[in-house]
DNA sequence: GTGAATTTTGCAACCGGTTGCAATAATTCT
DNA sequence: AGAATTATTGCAACCGGTTGCAAAATTCAC
């Protein structure tokens, strides 16, 4: 009675043994016809291959990956669930991963800031490399991994010139300049940038190219603030504090979410955009193509960032010892319907 | 040169036997050590845990995982990577498991629709259980991981009086009939339900209620339309034939997002919300209550569904011959800004 | 201090695979 | 056909842990 009648799924799963005591074949055998490049007569193959079908046998990754020091795991790590942009990276990285035979190992440290536990546990379960797709994680996390000897790349991170580990993403201190560009281009006077958190290293160098542009150029009045994080709330409530003191005729939101609550702020002040207040974002995401918001920003090649990151981890989980890479992608203005149009032709 | 010096980390890793032979004890002492309740002395505990320290050991969860039969891995898969409220879904999901020591891995059936695939690989991966976060897939899904002997719970899965598999979720019939309660009891006499794709249970089933109720209230009248998918795009493309054909009064929105995207059709269209047109979405997803959107919805309780469902996974992990199960949370009107006041009190 | 009861410990086998190596079988060449 | 070469196969050890069992060490009771 308890042990499972014939023809119905057994409880304990089917092992190698048995599909080779079926077969008539050694253990070796089996193995063998499921090992890429491994040498069996078609004859053997065929009869392994049937028994296992047989038995609805698949072989134990786990198991094997003891001897091979392959997962095939990936730690895809990030802090961020409030913003929207990263459903989009978590989709186009879990595809891109899965069509390479990977699977993403999801850890969410948003609670959490220090990177012990997450590699402890990351080293735990083996996982052939790490990704880390933040930008409002120091530099210093990413590299945490690599002296713990895990194969590392960090998504949307700092550029460095001399980089300690490999990082995909964009000059931030580039966009901060276009940002700059374009409100100038249009004929905004007064201008200030709307970052998200100030740790982040994203938002400070988004400001810095903001700040270094807009210093080149005369007759020009700009002012700095911060959000406290990349969220709808925070780009919300800093806008609101922006209304009630010095407003700027124009906005360079350090991210679309950001943007999105500045947005919702002018609106709710009875203000109109781009009449009264410009606004600017960075990333176009998926939202600020929507009709009903129709954002104007600077699109971040996020595809292509995902694409290298995971070609770049997988990279260095064969080449450890490869030579850390930056691999920056250039952005662009996606013209819109948040800021008024230009009054300069472009340069 | 090629032997790491001194201090340095190893490219391998250390194992068992290296802290064994640091500590001048067996393996089994260490491993010991190393697990809840086993018997050690404090004294070679002591000698273990240093040992350990000073090597920077930490144990290999998938090797033992081979012995205990546990590897504290649960499969999340889903293919709603177009709903925001997925993001939120995914933080819920991720923290909490984490909370229990588990391990998310995440599978992205975008493409796929045959669970086949993802039950070989989740199955080669030994995942201690798997839950399947989709409303769009039908019963007959979670039920194959089932079949296949894998512990498996269906979030905002289809309520069944019967249920083969486990089930957390909220009745959208009863969900159907609310929505149409809430338009009646504003007045509105010609509504229409936008639904999201048709083959979703849960699009089906909030039809369901919606025309029940409906029926069996005299002088209305009602049509059913149905988006490709649920997305903002889905939606507005819908919305916008119907702005062309029969306009009615006021929309049931299968899914918040699908309301947004109605939201941007009527909008563009040039008209107003809620003054010459009524919506009402489902789910109460985080914008559904930006300020700028102001959503009035129908609120999906995911925190409670998400507990539930990373409960009864654990649950059926421990007894796997568990009664399966249905959960279901009650919903409620989100009063907001898209349908007009209600001219009748409610019953 | 002695014997019994209880803890702690190490041995060895096992979990489900992989792989170097030597033995065997199949081909190829002369 | 026989020797030389090449392809296939099984054995046995190993990957990094766990665990039943019996031996050794402690603790307890008298």
């Amino acid at each position: 009675m308890r042990h499972s009648p014939p023809g119905m799924q057994d409880r304990m799963a089917i092992t190698l043994k048995d599909v080779a005591e079926r077969a008539g074949v050694s253990r070796s055998a089996v193995s063998r016809t499921f090992t890429e490049g491994a040498s069996v007569s078609v004859k053997t193959r065929a009869r392994v291959e049937r028994a296992a079908n047989e038995l609805g046998y698949s072989p134990n990754a786990l198991a094997s990956s003891l001897t091979t020091g392959r997962t095939k795991l990936i730690g895809l790590v990030s802090n961020n669930f409030h913003n929207p942009l990263f459903l989009e990276v978590f989709d186009l990285f879990t595809r891109g991963l899965q069509d390479r035979g990977l699977r993403p190992l999801l850890v969410n440290l948003s609670n959490e800031t220090d990177p012990g536990n997450s590699i402890q546990m990351l080293r735990q379960y083996s996982v052939d490399g790490v990704i880390v797709a933040s930008s409002t994680l120091p530099p210093s996390f990413a590299e945490a991994f690599k002296t713990a000897g895990v194969p590392v790349v960090h998504s949307f991170g700092r550029y460095a010139t001399s980089p300690h580990v490999h990082v995909v993403g964009i000059d931030n201190i580039a966009c901060g300049r276009m940002a700059a560009e374009a409100l100038i281009a249009r004929g905004y006077r007064r201008v200030a940038f709307l970052g998200g958190p100030e740790s982040a290293t994203s938002t400070q160098d988004r400001a810095l190219g903001f700040i270094d542009r807009l210093d080149s150029e005369p007759g020009i009045d700009f002012s700095v603030a911060y959000a406290a994080a990349y969220s709808f709330d925070a780009g919300r409530v800093q806008m609101m504090k922006q209304l009630m003191t010095d407003r700027a005729e124009a906005y360079f939101c350090g991210d679309d979410v950001i943007a999105l609550g500045a947005l919702s702020a002018v609106q709710s002040a009875g203000l109109s955009v781009p009449d009264d207040i410009g606004l600017i974002g960075l990333n176009d995401m998926e939202m600020a193509g929507w009709e009903n918001i129709d954002l104007t920003t600077i699109r971040q090649p996020i595809r292509e960032i995902i694409e290298a990151s995971i070609e770049l981890v997988v990279g260095t989980v064969e080449r450890p010892d490869r030579h850390p890479e930056a691999r920056i992608f250039p952005c662009r203005v996606i013209e819109r319907a948040t800021l008024r149009p230009r009054t300069r032709s472009p340069d």
